[in-house]
DNA sequence: AAGTGCCG
DNA sequence: AGTC
């Protein structure tokens, strides 16, 4: 019965070590992809992507929403969680079904079970967008890790330290790929470089992030 | 208490 | 182009 392919069959999705506690899994959203795309327009629909501003002052070149029970914000004030989308007043959409469905089996096949993600950041990126490095560091419980979903055009993700001085790594990702980092990786500097030109068949000219965590 | 910001 |  085994024949050449089902080697290929049996496989779990590519996973690469990026670092203690952080693991990239290609293709993991792929079965998702179309059914996560047509959720965040539904959110978007509800509450909008906007730029927000950071402590500084300073508009952010990507654009964000969020979905959950709690949603983070940014404004003149500082970065923090909030269960009201301050744009609409309301509170954010409700986290779709396939959405925690993702999460989950991506924090699992990274090794951090017991993933109850209560926030998804979405964060929209045009030619010319980027994130520069930074923690995450607003979540209350940092036991729980980060997933990240990757959608759209591809991305070079910058993966540092814990200090911001460390050196920082580069990984490409594409459509479908998700990032878990959690325990000895979860407060490691990372970032998205600026977002290239090209045209992806089902979202265009951009790339969407769906960031899962554990605000509170 | 800053910070996912921009500039040179 | 990477780093400060």
């Amino acid at each position: 019965m085994a024949d050449l392919f089902t080697p290929l069959l049996a496989e779990e999705p590519a996973r690469e070590a990026l670092a203690d506690g952080a693991m990239l899994l290609r293709g993991l959203a792929l079965p998702f992809a179309s059914a996560l795309i047509e959720a965040i327009h539904g959110i978007a629909a509800i509450s909008p992507f906007r730029h927000m501003v950071t402590a500084g002052g300073h508009a952010m070149s990507v654009a964000t929403t969020n979905c959950g029970a709690a949603g983070w914000v940014s404004d003149r004030s500082g970065y923090r969680y909030d269960a009201i989308d301050p744009e609409t007043r309301k509170p954010w959409p409700e986290m779709p079904e396939c959405f925690a469905a993702l999460a989950e089996l991506a924090a699992i096949q990274a090794g951090h079970a017991q993933f109850r993600p209560d926030a998804c950041l979405i964060n929209r990126y045009v030619p010319g967008a980027r994130l520069s490095l930074h923690q995450d560091r607003n979540e209350r419980d940092f036991a729980q890790p980060i997933v990240s979903v990757s959608l759209g055009l591809p991305a070079i993700f910058r993966f540092g330290g814990i200090r911001r001085n460390d050196p920082v790594r580069k990984f490409a990702l594409h459509h479908g790929d998700v990032v878990v980092w959690g325990g000895p990786a979860r407060l490691r500097f990372h970032g998205v470089a600026e977002l290239k030109d090209g045209f992806h068949d089902q979202l265009g000219r951009q790339r969407i992030n769906l960031t899962f965590r554990r605000a509170r």
